[in-house]
DNA sequence: ATCAAATTTGTAATTATTACAAAATGTTTG
DNA sequence: CAAACATTTTGTAATAATTACAAATTTGAT
């Protein structure tokens, strides 16, 4: 906990113990969740925390570069706290998001630039859709 | 209007008039436009079209691969009558949504698959955020 | 023209997110 | 340490995009 505390300090963000306890959640569960996910995780050891205090601290997160918000669910906003350059996967069945590194497409660090023609870029994002190999074998299977 | 309506058969949609409406304004306004400018837009003309009824052809539309509906804006869905691979540029001041095509980003073709390891891609966005040129320029002068 | 199937419509429900003001907590200064 | 001030959290209520649903309308085939 002392280092989620560290972590927030480098980024300059006050470590209160709403936030780090959110922070703690996004170092250890890289499953890109959703605010609803963090509420229902955290709500056991902290019953006060309210949903619109999760709201502020990931906007605070974000527009301090602390984590990612990815918009490749229609749905919900999703975090990640891996701001490496990475894609995203999302499972049209089951819903889950994977991570796809450049060593999986080696075009990826191409397209995360500064600078497009005359644009400058602060976001990128590169989201791609299907059904993951998991559902897949279900399909099959279902399908018989 | 009569190429609107082969448009929608070639891809399969039995061409009704309200969709045949929705999809010529998508054809002619390549403005990216939300559900909501649609509708008001088309509101003159079609005084009885129904919310519900675009978004259900928008679906349609989405589903049968005759448009693209973009992820780029958390607010609201946005859609598109180019279904070529292209990028997309948000402007996080006028929420304006530009297209990248590939003469501006070469690695752009190689993001555009159908295959990412062993996950089968049936979508593909690539999203840019930042502030585009008109605005900054605004920004600056504001700031003096 | 009739009938069945497909489509459209309006209303109501759902759900994610934001606004806001009061309460709680943390920080600074005398 | 205590008073004064700033920041953060909380709960509730408002907003806004999207979906559910059943009745009404339109379409296409016979």
């Amino acid at each position: 906990m002392q280092k989620t505390k560290e972590y927030l300090l480098k980024y300059g963000i006050r470590p209160s113990v709403q936030r780090m306890a959110v922070m703690h959640y996004l170092l250890t569960h890289r499953t890109h969740p959703t605010v609803d996910e963090i509420y229902s995780d955290l709500h056991g050891d902290m019953p006060t925390l309210s949903k619109t205090t999760l709201y502020n601290t990931l906007k605070l997160f974000y527009e301090k570069n602390v984590t990612l918000m990815l918009t490749i669910d229609e749905q919900n906003a999703r975090f990640d706290a891996c701001v490496e350059p990475h894609a995203h996967f999302q499972c049209e069945v089951c819903g889950k998001v994977y991570d796809i590194m450049a060593d999986e497409l080696p075009e990826l660090n191409g397209v995360y630039r500064k600078q497009v023609g005359d644009l400058m870029i602060s976001d990128v994002q590169l989201n791609y859709r299907g059904v993951c190999p998991i559902c897949q074998k279900k399909e099959t299977i279902t399908n018989q």
